[in-house]
DNA sequence: AAATAATACGAACGGTCGTGCTATTTTAGA
DNA sequence: TCTAAAATAGCACGACCGTTCGTATTATTT
């Protein structure tokens, strides 16, 4: 009736949250069901509109699959890895990367089956493909950031010089999925604990530790003859 | 009743290999396509039998999955386990665990798409069943064993007494499930390499370490001179 | 007002899925 | 050899899969 001005502010007004939609509830599938169980129909279903009407939304269903785990990684950037990135350089950095990391894994809300990037890379990494590629990136970009936060760290002198970053890396990514596989197969409660229980022996590993006599550390070998005094223990 | 043929000798058994060859087949396939990713018609035509000849041996799709999980648990206690108890209680045996471990996973004849099992714990871990429940129960018995072993360690003097069993066993299956992920998806050819240092450091973190810079050190346990007789000591 | 683009819909197609039912072949014991 | 049982094949079914097509309802542009 009364519509006389038509250009009002609300200009920006799109409907196309509809592929936002269709792309969060996706994600809390695939979280579930994996990449592979995701299926058109019970999409379709789950968001309320038709089979055909979200297909028109994909080229089929590979982009379908390979836009639900961009946004998967693309969430886990906003909330893990950004936010993490603002913290002092060393040491600060990695222990706000892990509490992240563990606060994203335990988001019920979006990720209410566990990471779809941790399922999808067991699930696809022997079928050579687009969604294989996209993934392994991802997973190898996440490792290369850890790499150098502890590099970083290094510099920093909060770890010791002759840290193996890469070897550092590789625990660090291990016992997240510890973490994730006690917690979600095997629901086991002392899981949280155990992560950080292993992470705390990481970080004081990878310490400098000046108290030694000799100095024959002659190989970039992870392990030195440091003798850890303080050994992190919390007996229950 | 009590009359037979003794003369009858049953070498000449024809055995019934079918059901054998098709789980061998199909454990294969699974390890590649995930156990949701077994179908009848593939496998069949794999093993080059109809479809319902195929499905006539097992009352079903899930008792098909359900054989081929037991199977592939039942290889792995044959080829890992059952071997590393042969060894010596303590270290050795820990260490041997790690090797069979290692080499049932390097093994691509038999696991050509990676370990059926750990698969098989990120695509199941949310959907409840009986397959669901055999998977958990056989990482449980898993992770006991491990538990045990190390517990033993510290009976025979070769770990700390303070020694968290639970956490060795956690960090260890980390290290076993990080090596499987950097090997699988990220193809990193220094995962083996990771996974021996990541052991080696849990193996010496977990040692008893005789400090001698500390004075208080209830060192009333004698090292080496009487290792042979356990002390009726069981963990707590 | 007319033309156009964007969205969503329902119906239908060819395939494959698991799974029954019935026939045929193979095997084992008399 | 004969026969009963076990093993396997053939066939058909309903359900669901991804995908295509034609179309209706809107917005946006001309």
């Amino acid at each position: 009736m009364s519509e006389l001005k038509p250009e009002s502010i609300e200009v920006e007004r799109p409907v196309r949250n509809t592929k936002l939609v269709i792309l969060d509830t996706a994600i809390r599938m695939v979280s579930r069901d994996g990449i592979s169980g995701l299926t058109i129909g019970e999409l379709a279903k789950a968001v309320g509109m038709s089979k055909s009407g979200l297909f028109a939304h994909f080229g089929g269903k590979d982009q379908l699959q390979l836009a639900v785990l961009e946004m998967a990684v693309d969430r886990f950037v906003e909330s893990v890895m950004k936010p993490a990135f603002k913290y002092q350089r060393g040491e600060p950095r990695l222990k706000a990367l892990l509490k992240n990391w563990l606060e994203h894994l335990n988001d019920e809300s979006t990720l209410p089956g566990g990471s779809v990037l941790i399922a999808a890379s067991i699930e696809l990494d022997d079928r050579p493909g687009s969604l294989r590629d996209f993934v392994q990136k991802s997973q190898q970009d996440l490792i290369s950031n850890i790499e150098k936060a502890a590099g970083m760290a290094v510099e920093e002198g909060h770890f010791r010089k002759d840290l193996d970053v890469e070897q550092f890396a590789w625990s660090m990514y291990s016992f997240v999925l510890g973490y994730h596989h006690f917690k979600r197969m095997l629901n086991d409660p002392k899981a949280e604990l155990h992560l950080k229980n292993a992470f705390k022996g990481l970080l004081e590993f990878s310490r400098t530790q000046v108290d030694l006599n000799s100095k024959h550390n002659e190989t970039k070998q992870v392990k030195s003859s440091s003798k850890n005094h303080s050994r992190a223990k919390t007996k229950n």
